[in-house]
RNA sequence: GUGGGCGUAGCUCAAUUGGUAGAGCGCCGCUCUGUGGCAGCGGAGGUUUUUACGGGUUCGAGCCCCGUCGCCCACCCCA
């Protein structure tokens, strides 16, 4: 029984209190509200995908396919991922339902815990949740701009705006990114000696990866590194710039970082991320770009689409440092419940669902049966008034409302008591 | 995966050089036979195999040593 180490959640892995959950939900609500003003509409995905659905779309190079995936094989011996990112499934979604046989573009949005075995610090779990916008079949550069505002926006409403950048850059297509890619490798070739190690295995891997290192040694070398706006080609370069003007047309600020590259192999063109920087540590709070090449990789048609994703644990520690106060979850009840013998107890059950009914929510203590124990507890809820419903009071078919604090107390009867409470509670 | 700090009651934390595991808060009760807040007193709670778990050293371990797990922080990477 006692034997052994006491169970405990798994690491990385939360619990969910109730004092979380005004959080929680204040942030959702901004967002959906946003979100649903836009026409985008919920969609939840299952936690456990095919295994190759990751491999496939994410990118089997990239850190999260190769070493942060949560799998393993069903009793029936399939490989399955616990979901490690929203973009990915959301796809698979689009395709399996045939939502190209929609109007186009199809705009989802959604709210979902994602997984990725990593160790685990400040903002960063194994659960962790994502509030995430996708957009597909709209190749124009209006859904980029549309997302990228919609996730301003937010920061906005949350009065966040002032607290955090937005980064943006645009990484080309398979037209012009290839060529790009060349010219790095060119350059960082006769400079391997000096760069890190992880650097040098990016070279390899992934080239672009080796712009985004912040060791000093790298970060030098890669200032005087090709560009790549010297790269894209016309209709990437337009695609581009007709963001930016978007983005200044609606007073969105930016930073164009060059350097900005994303973990994920499925981005194209634009990408962005939303951090906030403080006394030289930063944060990321949110990511995303398009994606024209995920619906192909994964045997659909070409489906040019674009997305982000916001990562709420973060968002919150934000809000809570920022010191700004979100209403609660449920109206406090006002109203204790207090009984005193078997009849009233069984009365009272009965007076709990009238008063449930009215939209009246009572707190009450039945396992308890001293009236004294019964009103410290109504004290420390702090609730306005209590109802005393005794032996007495409900032979007589009355009931006894006590104010809390002026301690005065009057016996009404009990026929038509939630409406008198109604009423009082109106004049307080 | 790597490095550092930490792990004592539900919570916040004590416990001289290794020598009987404590306090505050919270919880429950009594003083107060059907009436809260304040106060006083008491109780439960670390399972007599109690200090995350398992070993070791010692007459004796919360404290020293080894291992494991977890938490926090950082790297890597990411939201």
């Amino acid at each position: 029984m006692s034997k052994g180490k006491q169970i405990q959640s798994v690491k990385g892995m939360h619990d969910i209190l109730p004092e979380d959950q005004p959080w929680r939900e204040f942030v959702f609500k901004k967002a959906k509200t946003i979100l649903e003003g836009y026409d985008y509409e919920r969609i939840e995905t299952p936690v456990l995908e095919e295994t190759e659905l990751f491999e496939r779309g994410v990118g089997e190079g990239t850190d999260i396919v190769e070493k942060e995936m949560f799998s393993f094989k069903t009793r029936g011996g399939d490989p399955v991922t616990m979901r490690p990112e929203g973009t990915a499934p959301v796809a698979r979604a689009y395709i399996e339902h045939g939502m190209r046989s929609l109007p186009q573009p199809v705009k989802l949005y959604y709210f979902e815990p994602m997984f990725r075995h990593e160790q685990p610090q400040a903002g960063r779990y194994r659960e962790f949740w994502h509030i995430g916008a996708e957009q597909f079949g709209e190749a124009s550069f209006s859904a980029d701009a549309e997302l990228i505002f919609i996730l301003w926006k937010i920061f906005e409403e949350l009065d966040l705006k002032n607290e955090v950048t937005l980064k943006i850059n645009s990484l080309g297509d398979r037209n012009c990114r290839p060529d790009y890619k060349k010219a790095l490798k060119d350059y960082f070739k006769n400079k391997l000696k000096k760069v890190c190690a992880p650097c040098r295995a990016k070279f390899k891997k992934n080239v672009l990866r080796m712009l985004d290192c912040i060791q000093t040694e790298c970060k030098e070398i890669s200032a005087k590194a090709p560009q790549i706006f010297d790269f894209l080609d016309d209709d990437c370069k337009l695609h581009f710039k007709n963001v930016l003007e978007f983005l200044e047309e609606a007073q969105v600020p930016y930073i164009l970082n060059p350097y900005l590259v994303r973990g994920l192999d499925y981005y194209t063109r634009t990408v962005f991320e939303i951090w906030l920087e403080e006394n030289g540590d930063s944060i990321q709070l949110a990511a995303g770009g398009r994606y024209d090449y995920l619906a192909e990789e994964l045997g659909s048609q070409k489906t040019e689409a674009a997305g982000w994703a916001i990562g709420l644990e973060r968002l919150i520690d934000l809000l809570k440092k920022k010191g700004i106060k979100v209403p609660k979850t449920r109206p406090e009840p006002k109203i204790f419940l207090a009984q005193l013998g078997d009849l009233a107890k069984k009365r009272s059950l009965i007076l709990f669902e009238h008063f449930r009914k009215a939209g009246i929510p009572l707190k009450a203590s039945l396992t308890r049966d001293s009236i004294k124990s019964q009103l410290r507890i109504a004290n420390r809820l702090g609730t306005r008034f209590t109802l005393i419903l005794g032996q007495r009071e409900a032979l007589d078919g009355n009931i006894i409302l006590r104010d809390m604090e002026s301690s005065v107390q009057e016996t009404l009867p009990l026929d038509g008591i939630v409406e008198a409470i109604k009423k009082r509670l109106k004049e307080k």
